[in-house]
DNA sequence: TTATATAAAGACGTTTTTGTCTTTTAATAA
DNA sequence: TTATTAAAAGACAAAAACGTCTTTATATAA
């Protein structure tokens, strides 16, 4: 479903979320020990995650990565925007060059509800608001 | 959504069902030509596809790729699990080992259902059932 | 039987994704 | 100012996905 980029993004910025009471400041190889994500992987996701303004960084002594009030009001789909592509919710299952509606592929009514349906949840719902309510456990490997 | 792979399988063997009426046979060159795909690699998906039973094979002149009565009451899913893998449909979205009703991970209701109801969908449809209807003009590039 | 057509098998190469490591830049504390 | 801490930048490498080509096995037609 989603690459493993986007899986470790999505998890690293809700650890931020739910650890960044209080201004605090992580460095990846916090998150990377506590989410078992490989760290200077996701040192690159971070980095990326921090272009697309999706989590703030300070560089220097007690600096880190955090989510400003900003951060936290972007919609959760800017994460997979950022981390798969702009195209991700768009485009023809089966990869065809004009599918639509109204010259549909075969797979087009069976998956793209189903997608647009997932797309419009995640572009209604902020980073705050997934973590709201979310226990720490939730978004570790075991 | 689905690998290259798929999604060339998914055409090929709705190329054969639209096109394959009073066991006609067909090649790799001659389907990757009409679904303007790579050829070479057409015809090593198809070879795994027979090898899983969804696509018939004669070897020889006047041999190619057809489907048989029973590779037509295949279910759809079948398609997407022979070149996806068996574990294509199943798995926490985010990658969490103990992910579950019971222990979601952050994004698993809105998620899972959405999988789940894809799956029903192609487990209840057999590849004559999709390709009933269905105009050759739409598992064509443009 | 021989030539031909075709799937099957497998070697090889390219691109993308995933993962690691080192060096550089910048901010803070002492 | 100097040492320290941490992000930023970029080089490198392994694995997987994608793609190409050649050789071999096999069935059919002539």
């Amino acid at each position: 479903m989603f690459s493993k980029t986007c899986r470790y993004g999505i998890r690293a910025v809700l650890f931020l979320a739910l650890n960044g009471k209080g201004a605090k400041r992580f460095s990846p190889d916090t998150i990377a020990e506590a989410l078992e994500v490989p760290r200077y992987f996701l040192a690159k996701i971070l980095l990326q995650l921090s272009r697309g303004g999706l989590v703030s960084s300070a560089k220097g002594r007690g600096g880190g990565f955090y989510l400003s009030e900003e951060n936290l009001a972007r919609p959760v789909i800017d994460i997979i925007l950022e981390l798969e592509g702009k195209e991700f919710f768009k485009g023809c299952v089966l990869g065809l060059k004009r599918c639509s509606s109204a010259k549909p592929c075969p797979m087009h009514f069976q998956a793209i509800p189903l997608r647009d349906g997932l797309k419009f949840q995640l572009e209604n719902q902020t980073i705050r608001e997934l973590s709201n309510g979310l226990n720490p456990i939730q978004i570790l490997n075991d």
